[in-house]
Parts: structure tokens; sequence; C-alpha cells
DNA sequence: TTAGGGTTAG
């Protein structure tokens, strides 16, 4: 082949008399052409090397005849059909792994047309293109499983596993596990894919049986598992399998954990909130080697963030040798769920210098921006980031900005936004309007916002709760009853509010109401005389959002059992004085506990940290860091 | 020249 000493390719029109047929020079079939050209007019042709170019850049013309002259030059040069094939397999293989896999389903029609005989390689090549596509190729794929047959591949356990894998992204998944029953042959990657798929789709009870009858496992078959739970809402069984797991290695090398079994490890101690699990969890990485994975370290900084402990997150992310847009948004929306908004935007500036930022990066700012009432930046951030950063806002974008403005009490703006948006709203954009006029006891933008809502999303419990609220603010009981008969009516049932909090390595969780724990009484005892001494320092219960027709005493027992103060109770009694309280809730933190939690900083002099559905609020000396504005 | 598990948001 003649080489270019040349790093940058020279333009056409300075191509050396003698030129060069370097695959750097030309990049689409009008410069091939031009090229051939001169070539022919010097007495050369192409060399061997230079045919899957050809190939590749021919390949994904949408001519025909561009793959015919490619095919011309190929045949000539290849010597022979196996060869030929050859050439047309990496150029599938190219562009199955470029962002254009439906070019390989166009360039393989025509490959069959001009009758190029296929093999085992060009299959697998097509069906991983079929893969990357998705549900769209089910019937593509199905045809080339025809056409394996029709050749005789069937005996390529390969190929069959391709297959599996075929049938596990774009079909349903009983055409997959068809397959694998009918398989003359299966190795352990065959087990793998069958339980990742189903993994992915979320039907763990399957995965199970598959990863208990596998006659042996691989590191693989343990992470798909333990990250399957961890995308299915399991974490406690995902960490129970990672704890098996790490009981099995001292007897077998081939299941120790990797680098990315930690991610779904760790992945599991963010959802759960167990910081020390998670710490634990760190120091192994680092004694394995594992600490500069970018992957590893991004799931590192989002475990930390969501346990509360911004500053080991941060820790995590200045010390990683390379950050991707990942580590950078991960760091911003921690910042901004921990109501340190400056810091995100702060943070912003130094990432624009680096990386470009997405999608998600824009949700952080506009986050940190409606925690902290920033209206203006949020306003600007969003006029730039399609037109200084080619980021198209998503729904989301759209439910931020509603709730940045309804959350400042501009409900009149937010209710104009919702209507000038270019999609239809979808439920959470309207739900961040009805969230605002919560906070602002605006009963009409409440009662507009709800009216989408009924439509929407007419079973979720949350909405009606909030308008309840609503109502409950400006004394409309009869609209309270209205509203729970409405719910009674669709079958709607109100989320028990949970809280958990980790005592001596151990997770412990209440439930709203509920006196089923075996400390209960002491629990509730221990609240009681916290409460008198709140009281003593101006508490006052506030029970205007008891959504029960009973008296005021009854209205005040019920705000006891609220789960965080059940939580924090068992949190106070069970450590010692100075340790920081760590209480995560699968709802919002009610007013009544938000007021009552800085006060009990104060008494106690501890600091409590509470992560809620929304943020995180640290209490600390009396006051909150998110500074009442949630 | 071919196959399997992973990150931010939700």
């Amino acid at each position: 082949m003649l080489t270019s000493s040349l790093a940058a390719p020279p333009a056409l029109s300075e191509v050396p008399s003698v030129p060069s047929t370097s695959a750097a020079t030309f990049s689409s079939p009008a410069q091939l052409r031009q090229l051939h050209a001169k070539l022919v007019k010097s007495g050369i042709s192409f060399s061997a090397a230079d045919l899957p170019r050809i190939a590749v850049v021919c390949g994904r013309s949408p001519s025909r005849e561009d793959f015919q002259y490619a095919r011309s030059i190929i045949v000539s040069g290849a010597g022979d059909g196996r060869r030929e094939a050859l050439v047309w397999n990496s150029s599938l293989n190219a562009l199955a792994e470029s962002d254009r896999p439906p070019d390989v389903l166009r360039l393989f029609s025509l490959f069959r047309a001009a009758d190029i005989p296929p093999d085992k390689y060009t299959f697998s090549f097509v069906l991983k293109a079929c893969t990357h596509i998705g549900s769209a190729a089910a019937t593509m794929g199905r045809a080339v499983h025809g056409l394996v047959e029709k050749f005789g591949l069937r005996s390529e356990l390969h190929l069959h596993n391709t297959l599996l894998l075929m049938y596990g992204s774009c079909g349903p998944m009983a055409d997959a596990l068809q397959l694998f029953e009918k398989m003359p042959t299966r190795d352990v990657i065959s087990w793998n894919i069958l339980i990742a798929q189903l993994a992915k789709k979320g039907e763990m009870a399957m995965a199970k049986r598959l990863f208990e009858a596998m006659p042996s496992r691989s590191v693989r078959s343990w992470t798909a598992m333990i990250a399957g739970y961890v995308h299915s809402g399991d974490p406690k069984t995902a960490l129970h399998l990672f704890r098996n797991m790490q009981a099995e290695e001292t007897s077998s090398s081939s299941s120790s954990p990797n680098e990315v079994t930690f991610v779904a490890a760790i992945a599991a101690c963010a959802d759960l909130g167990d910081l020390d699990l998670g710490r634990e969890l760190h120091h192994l990485c680092r004694r394995r080697g594992f600490h500069s994975n970018v992957r590893l370290c991004n799931t590192l900084i989002d475990m930390y963030v969501k346990c509360g402990s911004l500053s080991e997150a941060r820790k995590v992310f200045d010390e990683m040798p390379e950050r991707t847009v990942v580590s950078w948004s991960a760091m911003i929306c921690g910042m901004a769920m921990h109501g340190r908004a400056k810091e995100a935007l702060e943070l912003f500036s130094e990432m624009e210098s680096e990386v470009c930022p997405n999608g998600v990066t824009f949700l952080g700012l506009l986050h940190a921006c409606s925690h902290m009432g920033m209206v203006e930046e949020g306003r600007r951030y969003f006029a730039g980031m399609w037109r200084d950063y080619g980021v198209r806002p998503e729904m989301e974008h759209y439910g931020c900005m509603v709730d940045l403005l309804s959350r400042a009490g501009r409900l009149q703006e937010a209710a104009e936004f919702i209507a000038a948006m270019p999609v239809a709203p979808s439920g959470a954009v309207w739900g961040a309007l009805l969230g605002g006029a919560r906070l602002h006891g605006d009963v009409a933008a409440g009662e507009l916002a709800m009216r989408e809502l009924c439509r929407l999303e007419p079973s979720n419990d949350g909405y009606y709760i909030v308008l309840c609220n609503i109502y409950a603010g400006a004394g409309r009981w009869e609209e309270v009853a209205r509203v729970r008969r409405m719910m009674k009516e669709e079958g709607v049932k109100k989320t028990p509010g949970r809280s958990r909090v980790a005592v001596a390595g151990m997770v412990h969780e209440f439930v709203a109401g509920d006196c089923g724990h075996p400390r209960a009484a002491e629990i509730q005892r221990r609240w009681e005389e916290l409460s008198a001494e709140l009281r003593r320092r101006g508490y006052v219960p506030d029970t205007s959002q008891v959504m029960l027709d009973v008296g005021e005493e009854e209205k005040e027992r019920s705000l006891a059992r609220h789960s965080e103060k059940m939580a924090l109770s068992f949190g106070l009694m069970s450590t010692p004085p100075g340790t920081t309280i760590r209480i995560m809730k699968n709802l919002r933190v009610c007013g009544d506990c938000h007021a009552a939690f800085k006060l009990v900083s104060a008494v106690s002099g501890r600091k409590i940290v509470v992560r809620d559905r929304n943020r995180f609020h640290c209490f600390e000396g009396g006051s909150c860091s998110c500074g009442d504005y949630w």
C-alpha cells in the first residue's frame, strides 16, 4: 500500500503526482471517483488495504450505483469471493458500530441482491445492527434468523448467542426463550444474555430462576442480576446478592466482583441512602485499584450526593483523573439537590471549558435555580440551552421552568408558560403548577392544574392530596371531603409516608401511623418529651394540613406519628450525642415536621440530614439549608 | 471479521 507520511490528508488538488491511496484521502464516493480517475491515469490500482475503506464509504451511501461501483473495485482487488465477503463484512461491522445501524440493513439487502454469499460473520454484524435498532428491527431480525437456518449455520453457538441477544432487544422475550430452549448447545454467555435481557425488562423472578438453574456463573451473571434488582427498584435484594457473591469469591475467583459489579452495588447504596455501606464499598474499590474508572467514580459521586454527603461527592469529583459530562452533571445536580445553587452555577462555568453540557446538566441548573427562587437566572439558562448549546428543551425542562415560576409565586406566568409550550404538557408539568399553588394557597391555580391532572394521571394519589391540602389551607372543608370522595370513587389510595434511618449499620423503616416497631412505645415517649421541650420554645403543631375530620388533640396525635418524626426520635435515642442523623423519606417532608426538625437541631445540638422525594434538608442550629424555600 | 453486565435525570 502506498502510504502518505503526512499527518493530515492533502486536499484533492494537492494530491501528489504519484498519488497516495491512503484511506484518509477520500471520505465520500465522489472523492473516491476522483481519486480513482487519477490513479487510472497514472496506471496505479488500489491496494488490498484500501478496500475496506472503499466498502465503508460506499456502503454508507444511499445510492445503489455507489455500491455497484465499489463492488467492481473490490471484486478486482479482492481476488476471490471469500475475500470479497470479508471486505463487505468489515464494512457492515463498521456501520453496525456507528450511529447509523439502519445503513447496515440497507447494505445487507444490496449484498443479497448482488449474490455475494453471506457467512456467519455477515449475519453476526447484521444482527448486531438489529439489536442496536431495537423493536423496529424485529421483522428484519426474524428474517435474518430464517437466512441463518437456510445457510445451514444452525450449529454455530456464537451466532445463536447473537440471535438470542437480537430477540431479547427487538422482539418479545418469548421468542428469545423459545430459541434458548431449542439451542443444541449453550454456554455461560447464552445464559448471561438471557438473564441480562430479562433483568433489563424488570422480569426478575424469571431471571432469578435462570440464574439459579445455570450450570456455572461468571462475574457477568452476578452483575446482570445485581444491576437488574437495582433497576427494578429493589436495592436491598441487589445488595444481598452482592454479599453472596463476595462470600463465593473466597472459594472461586471467577465470581470476584469487578468495576461493573461495584457500579451496580454502589448504585444500590445510593437508592437506599446507606452511607456507611457506600463508604465501605468505596474503600474496597480503592483497595482493588478501581478508583480511576470514570463510570465508577460517577456512580460514587451520585451515591455520596444521595446519601447526603456532598463533601465526599466533591472529593471524588476533584480527584478524578478525567471527567465526562456525566461527572459534571452528577455534581451539578447534587449541588442543586442540596440547595447549593450558587456553587452549582459556578461549577457550570468551570465545566464549559472542559466538556459540552447535555440535557441533564440543564436539569441540574434549572433545579438549582428553582430551589433557591432564582427566577431570572433560570430563565436565562432555559433560553440559552438551545440557542447557545444546541440542547433541545424536553418535557422535564419545561416542568422545571413551571416549578421555578410557580414556587416563586408567579402562578399566572407559570400558567402562561404552559399555554405557550410547543408540546402538550405532561402530568409532571401540571403537577409543578399544582405544587406552587399549594405553596402560595392559590385555589384557582390548583383547580386549573387538577382539571388536567384528573385527565392525565387520574390514579396518582399525590395530586389529590395536594389539592386537599390547598382546600384545607383555605378552610374549605366541604371541598376536601369532595376530593376524598373522588379518590374513593377512582379507587385511589394515599401512599403512606415512609422514613428510614440507619443506626449501627441497620436500616430501620417507619411508616406513618404505624406503631409496629419493637421499640414503638419508647420512641413515642421520647417524642412526647421532646415535643414538650419544643413547645416551651414556641413550637405549635400545625394541624391545618391534617385532613382528618377529628378534634385538635387527635390531629396532633396524628402529626406526632409522621414517619420522619418516629425515625428522628429513634435516631436520637439510639445514637451517641453529636452524631449526625440521616433520614430518607419517600414523600415530601411535611411542613410541621420541617418546623419541628429545625427546633430539634437546636435543642439536641445534632445535625439532621433529611432526603425527601425532591431534595435534601440539612437542619443545624435551628435552621434548614433550604432557607425554608422548598 | 462475530456474542453477554455499568454512570447523571426519571
